[in-house]
DNA sequence: ATGGCAATAGAGTATTGA
């Protein structure tokens, strides 16, 4: 089974891109954000055409999150229910036996803001949702984009990122508690290039330099943990016009 | 230190992203 987890940067500009990619990429999951749309626009019948079902749940303008799937999805839920929150974030289901849970964690800005409280506010109220989601589903994946570096390695020049937003002490020590549910970074259970990313910013060429950031993470529980066998970053989709700023990664688990 | 690029809303420019 492969799942995956992409941020989009709006589904609107990046259909063709999202369909090139299944096409030769069919995984069995796939987890988007940044939709930017509303339910009403959500262009299922392109993807129901593409060979999936899908869960989703949008805003206007920012935010928005979406589970593919070629098996059905049972128990869909949207947003964490201890977290009141207007902004469309979270979503999950139930596929195969396996819970998968979708997230677009807030950017957070800059360390010291209101949007960096609410960051922080809202990755507590996950580790809260997390505990018992978790103890109810030993199968557990959480899939998205984390707006968090976990460690220097993750960061093309940790010096110029020094402290800010995405690597400061709090929100890598906010993602701790996360692992220390027992969740593991799949990309990390395996030997790995150096200087890989899964963000690169538009400007300056930031792609070209490689000048990026890994914040796009598949989280496993430990019985999923054993499971996977492998996990990449797919930057493929960067190299193409009119790209995403972020690139799929993918995580590879073993039939039981 | 700042802005640099892209998407959105909406009609010139502001906001957000990371």
């Amino acid at each position: 089974m492969k799942i995956a987890t992409w941020n989009v940067n709006s589904l609107k500009v990046r259909l063709p891109h999202l369909l090139q990619w299944l096409s030769a990429n069919p995984v069995d999951v796939l987890c988007l954000q940044e939709t930017k749309l509303t339910d009403d626009k959500f262009p299922l019948a392109e993807i129901n055409a593409a060979g999936y079902e899908v869960a989703f749940s949008g805003q206007k303008t920012y935010n928005g999150v979406a589970i593919l799937s070629r098996l059905p999805l049972t128990d869909i839920q949207k947003n964490n229910p201890l977290y009141e929150d207007p902004q469309q974030r979270i979503i999950a289901a139930t596929i195969g036996g396996i819970r998968f849970i979708c997230a677009y964690v807030p950017n957070g800005q800059a360390v010291g803001s209101d949007k960096f409280a609410y960051k922080m506010a809202w990755l507590a109220a996950l580790h809260d949702w997390l505990a018992a989601e978790m103890a109810e589903h030993p199968q557990l994946a959480i899939l998205g984009d984390y707006n968090i570096a976990p460690e220097d390695r993750d960061v093309h020049d940790p010096v110029e990122w020094g402290e800010g937003i995405h690597v400061s002490p709090a929100e890598r020590a906010a993602l701790g508690t996360l692992t220390a549910l027992g969740l593991r970074d799949a990309f990390r259970l395996f030997e790995q290039p150096e200087k890989s990313y899964s963000w690169w910013d538009y400007r300056m060429m930031g792609f070209r330099r490689n000048r990026g950031l890994r914040i796009d993470h598949i989280l496993l529980s430990p019985v999923l943990a054993a499971r996977c066998e492998a996990c990449v970053i797919d930057r493929d989709p960067r190299t193409w016009e009119q790209p995403s700023d972020h690139t799929p990664v993918v995580a590879t688990l073993r039939e039981m």
